[in-house]
DNA sequence: TTGATTTCCATGAAATCCCATGCCATCCCT
DNA sequence: AGGGATGGCATGGGATTTCATGGAAATCAA
């Protein structure tokens, strides 16, 4: 049914790390983890990274089993690959949701990207993002900005869509 | 059938957040769902976007396919798709029509658009849009006067067409 | 044992479902 | 042509379920 996570959320962290996956986004992951049925716990794969990455990758299993197809597909030992091997399998953590709909992020994780009382959740198709709410409005609110302040007065957004090979 | 969305309405919303689809506007919306069969509530897509963005832009699901499909083509990474993708997939929400032919618009969605008891409908081909009256009214009728404006005396709003390749 | 983690239960708010009404436009029968 | 009867449509109200969230109990680990 549902494949994309799209929308945005806040949700509340409390003191033990508890946080509410939002229901359409727990729909995906459910659809997209292949040993899901129904009165199961879905997972989640969480990326976190080094430290300039300041929010936490959410991936279904199988957006993550697409990651690693495309992981495989690159040349052996390139720094490149190792890279990418190192943020995939290395600073990440498997996930499970629980009864309630929540998942506990441990208190590394909370610190690393700033978390605190409440966090925000923002789909990006494939995958989801969960941010502190402040460093999110700095950092990507602002990117959204800038390109939309280039925009001649009065011209939509969606003018930056290309058109489709043969399409109107 | 019905592939694009014709006219303008005003529909009535309640203290629930519950609006009525126009009738002409669901039959596009079903036609346009690929998994939509008879008697099921057919889905749509919308897009509120940031604060600029004074209108809710509804799109079918096909339409929506479109647009994945042209955000796909633009160059990963950049700031122009960075950008759609924040627009299309995290500043947007999907929906389904209920039995009634309603949907229902959250109170974080009415606020951003200043919705209160009315709201207006305008059909825009491969979307509609669903407008605060007033702000319809001073938005987009003031665009649509600055060009018409711009034509000669006795001039017609059709001249602006161009002509299909080929034709006469 | 003690702190941390996981399970289970409670609650208020929000979203959803289900049924009822009034209004039109259409159909159909005589 | 008149006059129901019919059915889609826009709306409203109440009942029911889901969701997000907080806290207590139970389990685990060191």
């Amino acid at each position: 049914m549902a494949r994309v996570f799209r929308g945005e959320f806040h949700q509340k962290v409390d003191a033990k790390g508890r946080v509410s996956i939002p229901a359409s986004f727990r729909r995906v992951l459910e659809a997209q983890d292949p040993e899901w049925q129904t009165g199961k716990r879905p997972r989640l794969i969480i990326v976190y990274g080094d430290e300039r990455r300041r929010h936490l990758e959410c991936f279904s299993i199988t957006a993550m089993e697409d990651v690693d197809a495309r992981i495989a597909m690159m040349p052996r030992g390139t720094p490149e690959r190792r890279a990418m091997e190192t943020l995939v399998y290395t600073l990440s953590q498997e996930a499970e949701v629980d009864d309630d709909g929540r998942i506990v992020l441990p208190q590394k994780l909370r610190d690393k990207v700033g978390l605190e009382a409440e966090a925000y959740f923002a789909g990006t198709a494939d995958t989801f993002q969960i941010w502190k709410p402040a460093l999110y409005e700095a950092r990507e609110k602002a990117r959204l900005t800038a390109v939309l302040d280039g925009l001649p007065e009065g011209a939509d957004e969606f003018s930056f869509l290309p058109d489709l090979p043969g399409g109107g």
